[in-house]
DNA sequence: CGAATTATTGAAACATGTCAAGGATCGTGG
DNA sequence: CCACGATCCTTGACATGTTTCAATAATTCG
């Protein structure tokens, strides 16, 4: 019928959630040193149905976590970068796939027991909650225009540099981000260009022009 | 019909639990008792910028959580009914509004603290980010009668009769947690009508006809 | 019973999706 | 280093699902 998903997925999923900065030294502390591991671009860190367990910490790269629908429609609920940390499940198994991104580093933190870890734990799954809400408001309240700000907006926010965002992802997972095509990501980007609010040296490399502009847009 | 201050235990409203069934005993034996307090149609139980701390149990009745955009547009990210436990933040403040639906019957589980409480808020936490995901997935990716589809085919399994559903919140606020507008959700309730896979007996009341078609419609 | 609220239905406007074509970019091998 | 194919991105024209605006009907409540 209708909103159809740009990507037909092949098979994977992951987990779900967000990290908070300040307890992620916490997390790491109280972690069994492991070895980083290498994905290559696409490929499952774990996907739906594998037990769940440990978290991971991106040490460089980006990963993404989705879930697909019975047709092949697939919603990306978030992305982690570079000194995130992700993985939180139910007790169990997962429910979603995590795939890198162009290619990821990944440290696995495999957590003790204890009062201070499951402290720790709390913590982040519920800033990642509060993350997934905010996410809510975004998918089902907000235009093309402002689903975009958003997103631009938040990758200031997470990362180094206030002016120069390097897309670490395709056009077609900020869409299944976004809950639009990757058509429609297109246009806006081009409404923002032409709006000069941003300026596109690549594909992936966005300069934000004009960040109060921005803001006012994601709301 | 209101089962006013009665307490139900734990293990008879276990089975419309929403959220980690094992789980809600542990937390409300370890909470302190409180009173009930009751909250009329529309009134905050919590709202945003408040402290956070409590967990709370809806006795009777029903809670939406929700937060607003700078003009306006409300996005209701959970429903919460009998036997169900809410409240869930980030350490600190609040980011959303909890309200009540036409009048609900509220404990407040003041939690101690503890390994104990950590284990099982965690877990909460956690089922709760999954749900959360799940929306996300409905929000972005499913059309008007998917939408509205998975919310009845959700009613039905966390309520106790499997064919009759008895919504305790008006239109507005079904659109506002699907994302779509009040006059939709009218239009798709005709739909499903006409479609015979469901069947209104009053405008609050929804009589199943055909779960499998609407579970098929879910996705 | 009447007023206020809530729900339904219709017609038209609009944002976004769909389909399709062309252009840019990237990596690889000659 | 260039050429080539594959992938990714952009842009256009059109189709369509949903919103918007408006009017009517049903329900609730005092």
């Amino acid at each position: 019928m209708l909103i159809q998903s740009n990507y037909r997925h092949p098979a994977a999923v992951a987990a779900n959630m967000h990290f908070q900065v300040d307890e992620t030294p916490t997390l790491i502390a109280q972690a069994r040193p492991c070895a980083v591991s290498f994905y290559a671009d696409g490929s499952a860190i774990y996907g739906q149905g594998q037990e769940a367990g440990p978290l991971y910490l991106v040490e460089f790269g980006a990963v993404r976590i989705c879930r697909l629908t019975a047709d092949g429609r697939r919603q990306i609920s978030a992305f982690y970068f570079a000194g995130e940390v992700f993985g939180f499940e139910s007790a169990g198994e997962h429910h979603f796939f995590a795939e890198s991104i162009g290619g990821a580093g990944i440290r696995v933190l495999r957590m003790a027991h204890g009062e201070h870890t499951a402290d720790a734990m709390l913590s982040l799954a519920l800033h990642g909650l509060t993350r997934a809400q905010q996410h809510m408001l975004v998918l089902g309240r907000q235009n093309a225009v402002e689903k975009l700000a958003a997103f631009l907006v938040d990758l200031t926010q997470r990362q180094e540099s206030e002016k120069l965002i390097n897309l670490a992802m395709p056009r077609v997972d900020i869409a299944d981000y976004l809950g639009v095509t990757l058509e429609t990501v297109s246009r806006v980007f081009g409404k923002l260009k032409t709006s000069r609010i941003i300026r596109m040296n690549s594909a992936k490399q966005i300069e934000i022009l004009d960040i109060d502009a921005l803001t006012d847009l994601a709301d």
